[in-house]
RNA sequence: GGCGAAGUGGCCGAGUGGUUAGGCAGAGGUCUGCAAAACCUUCUACAGCGGUUCGAGUCCGCUCUUCGCCUCCA
């Protein structure tokens, strides 16, 4: 079966190829780093995380572009208002430059907690201000710009299509009614800055042939999308709440430029909510990261966003997550117990799990569906293992090698953290090991002498400590307990 | 007002015409010294009203409600 992709250009599910065969352009709208990643990140990023993943699992050699925006993105999008930056490093009284070193450091910390792989590039808006400058100039000369009192604005009257990805396509009409228009030195409306004269006091600033200025917000995605990934793209990602202005104005902008289709698929994820109403920093509720990685393991974050599908509004909530702790920890539990099981006899059917989970993905990622899989897998194998027979060897080998690739490469949610590499790590936990071997000695005297009271006790206190005992008919096991 | 999404059982959350989604929680059972884990069985659904159809959470219309964007936001 192909990989289907929802384009939100069509607003149908379109059969995927890339432009050129096995290989996959993707770029992704990255953070404007002025504060801490929240949750509404962790699912943008890990949705698009697995997006990658998927595409590379299926072959495709994917070039993936994330872009950090560290300049232009003003507190309003009327071309009015502060550098968020800028307000930033006011606020914490220090410059910009180290406000968006320091959250973009913040940032990657989060994003390797929930294993977000690394873009294959990372481009900094600040670092591309000639190829910006170089796009505006291509537009002026288009006749799509225009130059005002050191501003270079993009006229959406010269683009008949402004506007097609979000459907707002009638600019008047829009305009009407909505708010009193101030005297504006913009032709139009809707017209959008591509380029701001700074003013007095303003300290990201660079030379450009119309002021010194900065670039508008839109400007940098287009240009970076272009010279990383070239003129038309495959697929470009980001959150809804960009399609209009941000995705509409970036299309224009690119296309009046080069005369081609700038991307070939839109997607779009959608917005975490907390008790059902958005997350925002206006309304004060937004969950970030770094506390809420205090209170439970990041993987869990992860498993929580990919168990609702990334169209999906996801709500957040103490509960919700409670539950998929708990969830998770039967598939890592299946996951431990199907390493360490003895060899049996009994073949077991994977091929049916194997197609559902594929099919699953290839339906423009269904995760969720994905992962009800993995469920069913899991009962599965718990059901054959249970049986006197076991699982042969072999195909305890190509479950334990399906659920590596699908629960550990793919969606990234049955990890490795408990065997951390690394010389001093596998040290320790030979030591533990030996340390925990004594204890178990100990408690299965008690237990042979009928001594329940003090078998309980080390139990407990093991459990209390992170180690969870377990009596099965195999023996004694044990495993460290993740944080719940 | 304009553009768009959605209303599923106690909670979360899939599902675009006909067979159990899945997870958590609840109930009963098997196993166990007791637990834990696991397995088996099981109770709660498709906002409302019409319509299309042999048959509709699933398509159409209306009503109600919620949410997003149009202002900062992934």
């Amino acid at each position: 079966m192909s990989l289907f992709i929802y384009n939100s250009l069509g607003r149908a599910k379109e059969k995927f190829e890339p432009l050129y065969p096995g290989i996959v352009s993707i770029y992704v709208c990255g953070p404007t780093v002025y504060g801490h990643a929240h949750l509404g990140h962790a699912k943008s990023y890990v949705s698009f995380d697995v997006v990658v993943r998927w595409l590379r699992h299926k072959g495709y050699h994917v070039k993936y572009v994330q872009n950090i925006t560290d300049v232009g993105h003003l507190t309003d999008d009327a071309d009015e208002g502060e550098d968020k930056i800028s307000k930033q490093a006011r606020l914490e009284k220090t410059d910009p430059m180290e406000i968006s070193q320091f959250y973009t450091r913040s940032f990657y910390e989060d994003m390797d907690q929930l294993d977000v792989l690394r873009a294959n590039i990372a481009p900094a808006a600040t670092a591309h201000i000639p190829e910006q400058i170089a796009l505006v100039e291509r537009l002026i000369k288009t006749g799509n710009a225009y130059v005002v009192n050191g501003n270079v604005y993009f006229s959406v009257e010269s683009f008949p299509e402004y506007g097609k990805l979000s459907g707002r396509t009638d600019q008047d009409a829009l305009q009407s009614g909505i708010r009193v228009e101030m005297r504006s030195e913009k032709r139009h409306p809707s017209d959008f800055a591509l380029w701001k004269k700074a003013e007095e006091g303003h300290l990201m600033k660079w030379n450009s042939p119309w002021s010194v200025g900065y670039p508008g917000w839109h400007l940098e995605c287009s240009a970076m999308s272009m010279k990383y990934l070239g003129e038309t793209i495959d697929i470009h990602g980001g959150g809804m709440e960009n399609k209009f202005p941000h995705h509409d104005c970036e299309i224009a902008q690119s296309e009046a430029a080069t005369g081609k289709p700038y991307v070939r698929f839109w997607m779009h994820n959608n917005m975490v909510t907390v008790n059902g109403i958005k997350m925002g920093k206006s309304l004060k509720n937004s969950v970030n990261l770094k506390d809420l990685f205090k209170e439970c393991d990041p993987q869990v974050i992860r498993f929580f966003v990919l168990q609702s599908h990334y169209r999906s509004q996801l709500d957040f909530s103490v509960s919700a997550i409670k539950a998929s702790t708990t969830g998770l920890e039967k598939l890592r539990e299946t996951w431990r117990r199907l390493r360490d099981q003895k060899i049996g006899s009994a073949e077991f059917a994977l091929e049916p799990f194997l197609q559902r989970f594929t099919d699953a993905m290839d339906d423009d990622f269904n995760t969720p569906v994905a992962i009800a899989v993995l469920f069913d897998l899991s009962k599965a194998i718990n059901a054959a293992l249970d049986r006197s027979e076991g699982m042969s060897e072999k195909s305890r080998q190509e479950t334990h090698d399906f659920l590596q690739a699908a629960g550990s490469d793919i969606l990234g949610i049955l990890n490795h953290h408990e065997e951390s590499s690394g010389r001093d790590n596998q040290l320790m936990s030979k030591r533990l090991d030996g340390v925990i071997e004594i204890l178990l000695g100990l408690r299965a005297e008690a237990r042979n002498n009928k001594d329940f009271p003090l078998s309980d006790k080390i139990r407990d206190r093991l459990l209390a400590a992170g180690i969870e005992i377990k009596d099965t008919k195999e023996g004694v096991s044990w495993s460290v307990k993740s944080r719940a």
